[in-house]
RNA sequence: GCCGAUGUAGCUCAAUCAGGCAGAGCAACGGAUUUGUAAUCCGUAGGCUUGGGGUUCGAUUCCCCACAUCGGCACCA
């Protein structure tokens, strides 16, 4: 007798052992149908999996992420499959799921192309037909690894051998495909139906550059067609407002060839978004009790030796310049100069909190291969600001910060944060009473701000522990922007100082923050989040006035310039065109106001606005308007 | 940096496979049209085919190098 406990908590008895898939079977053929496979006690097994005690157990479908986990896992096997079968001098290697699909890397003699990449489909296509079984076996080690030595795995040798010896190694096979694999899969090829191959991309054996660069073929794959359209969709969703797709389109910024790659041209409209940016980014931080500091793009190599910069940061630094006798250098960062600032007189325990922020720019090497659009570039400006403080403020300092952070990044439409904290690692500097304590007051600020935290214990840089926040778009990714850093190192290095109430040097506590990180990557985010279609407030151009005919110019030019006078940000348009061919055009340009002046409006001194969802709002009093606008930039509504 | 792909008019793309005067749409410019909520018509001009080298009678096309871009990998205090 077999009891099975559902999760529901009701049970199934059995006179005999029975397989996973004939309790499905057993519970409703409908379950039986879209089972992929179960959990015994926890335990994910395969749908042929024999239950012979009582267990509970749960049916995982495609509709779980669990079950379109296992559904990717078996389709990367399947495009295995069709590999070995196409191209038996590939080896296998490892393919497991990912987000969204799942990938498979082959060492091949040479890339594949597109055009292979369209025949393993097509025989994907066919062993899904074939719908052939996916058998478990269990086997020794010894045994696994003369199989896969007698087939010529060379990779799952080294993967047998570098699993835990305690463990019973699995395989499944399907037709003459053979796979070291942990499982659970479907039972059979014929399950799998809604997949796609998408690229092929080198990339290093067990992520090691030192290693051997294999062929990665990544894919997706759904529970059925309506889950892989819908995701395909998505991909072209994401396409349009890629955001360099969107910086040529609406004219804002450009990444010039001739000047090199990974520098940022902000066009006017791009260079007008950023302004607003800045303008609030300045408000905001007047009323934080932040002070301003402009400091050079170089210096003297000598100040980034001091700094360790050299030592330690070198990889991400370009070369030095020959200055004179000297050796001067672009700036990576801006923390060195803030410090020269900061020494430049002597500072009493009185002057603190001291709050220094700077747009600064920096310029750091990266390598070609990682640039890629506003959000690896060479050149960009921070956000950048340097506290410096005592050790019993650093509490008070972290919660202002975190609302100065949480403020910004709200007042930009991002309401979803995952808060990160990195504690010490095994190699730092500071004693450890230092690092205990200011851990602990960066604990305390966020849960003042009853925010929950992940910790990643060790993860911290040598020089102090820090906060970062992630947030999330509106198509659900993640972007790390804020940093909030805690450094004992460079106030060591530089030795920098105050004097105490009891008339003695000490030193204080630096920390480094950035709200946006850089600019031109929130200008990125920015770009993506909101599709190009930018919140009033932030919108290079608020409103275009339209005329139907030339007998409207002087009314419409009174418009733009009411409304100019007003603060916001108009132009004017006097083509001689059709009035469908103008709405078009700036529809196209995502201007959040588009206003029809003709006869009736310039009878009445009014305007007929269309808002950036395309409604016409009919004849409207010019005075109501830009008053209504005036409000929501004011509020800086989103 | 590594693997692969790509680079043609301001933009989006043809012509490249198989070497033989480089084309289209949009944009620009000129003209006509004076128009009421997502494209009015006609015309004109626009190119060192990313840069450098090579093969060839002849190169956008084939080969080599560089640069940039794209997809990944690695990198990313």
């Amino acid at each position: 007798m077999v009891k099975v406990t559902l999760p529901d908590g009701t049970s199934k008895h059995f006179d005999r052992p029975v397989t996973v898939s004939e309790v499905a079977q057993a519970i409703g053929p409908g379950l039986a149908k879209v089972a992929v496979a179960g959990k015994v006690d926890g335990r994910p097994v395969d749908l042929y999996h024999v239950i012979d005690q009582d267990v509970g157990l749960t049916l995982i479908t495609g509709q779980s992420e669990e079950g379109l986990e296992i559904i990717r896992h078996s389709t990367s096997h399947l495009m295995a499959q069709a590999v070995k079968e196409l191209f038996p001098g590939a080896q296998v290697t490892i393919g497991p799921a990912v987000e969204n699909g799942f990938y498979y890397d082959f060492d091949f003699e040479r890339p594949f192309t597109i055009d292979d990449l369209n025949s393993i489909e097509q025989r994907m296509m066919e062993i899904v037909e074939r719908d052939e079984p996916i058998a478990r076996r269990e086997m020794s080690r010894d045994e696994a690894l003369v199989l896969f030595k007698d087939m010529g795995e060379h990779y799952k040798g080294e993967i047998i051998n570098s699993i835990d010896a305690s463990q019973t190694l699995s395989l499944y096979a399907q037709g003459d495909f053979v796979d070291l694999c942990r499982g659970p899969h479907v039972p059979r090829t014929g399950y799998l139906k809604a997949f796609k191959l998408l690229s092929v991309a080198g990339a290093y054996w067990r992520g090691n550059a030192a290693n051997k660069q294999l062929q990665r073929i990544y894919g997706t794959a759904w529970a059925d067609m309506k889950g892989l359209k819908a995701y395909l969709h998505l991909l072209e969703e994401a396409e349009k407002r890629d955001h360099r797709r969107l910086g040529k389109e609406l004219d804002l910024f450009s990444l010039q060839e001739s000047a090199g790659g990974g520098l940022v041209f902000w066009h006017p409209h791009g260079a007008r978004v950023r302004q607003v940016i800045e303008h609030y980014w300045r408000e905001t931080h007047i009323q934080a009790g932040y002070e301003f500091l402009y400091t050079p793009h170089m210096a003297n190599l000598e100040l980034w030796r001091t700094s360790g910069h050299v030592d330690f940061y070198r990889d991400s630094m370009f070369s030095p310049m020959h200055v004179d006798e000297q050796e001067y250098q672009i700036r990576p960062m801006n923390c060195p100069f803030h410090i020269l600032i900061y020494q430049s007189r002597m500072h009493s325990h009185r002057d603190f909190p001291i709050r220094w922020a700077e747009l600064g720019t920096v310029y750091r090497y990266e390598m070609s291969g990682a640039l890629h659009g506003l959000f690896r570039v060479r050149g960009f400006t921070q956000d950048d600001a340097h506290i410096f403080c005592r050790e019993e403020q650093i509490e008070d300092e972290i919660t202002g910060i975190l609302d100065l952070t949480l403020a910004t990044l709200g007042t930009f439409g991002f309401k979803e944060y995952d808060i990160f904290l990195s504690t010490r690692p095994e190699k730092s500097v500071g004693s450890l009473a230092i690092w205990e304590k200011a851990t602990q007051a960066l604990i305390n600020a966020i849960k003042k701000h009853h925010l929950d935290f992940v910790e990643d214990k060790g993860g911290g840089a040598f020089y102090g522990p820090k906060i970062d926040v992630k947030i999330t778009d509106c198509l659900g990714r993640k972007w790390q922007c804020s940093t909030i850093q805690l450094d004992f190192n460079l106030p060591e290095r530089f030795d920098i100082t105050y004097i105490g109430e009891d008339g003695a040097k000490h030193r204080p506590i630096m920390i480094h923050r950035a709200l946006m990180g850089s600019l031109e990557r929130f200008f990125g985010i920015l770009l993506e989040h909101y599709a190009g279609r930018f919140p009033l407030w932030l919108a290079p151009v608020q409103a275009v006035v339209l005329t139907i005919t030339d007998a409207h110019h002087r009314w419409a030019t009174v418009v733009r310039d009411r409304l100019r006078a007003a603060g916001l940000r108009a132009e004017v348009d006097l083509r001689n065109e059709k009035i469908g061919y103008k709405i078009r055009e700036h529809t196209l340009k995502k201007i959040p106001w588009l206003l029809v002046v003709g006869d009736r409006e310039q009878e009445h001194q009014a305007v007929s606005p269309r808002d950036a969802g395309g409604k016409d709002l009919g004849l409207t009093p010019l005075d109501t308007l830009i008053e209504r606008l005036v409000l929501q930039v004011r509020e800086r509504r989103v």
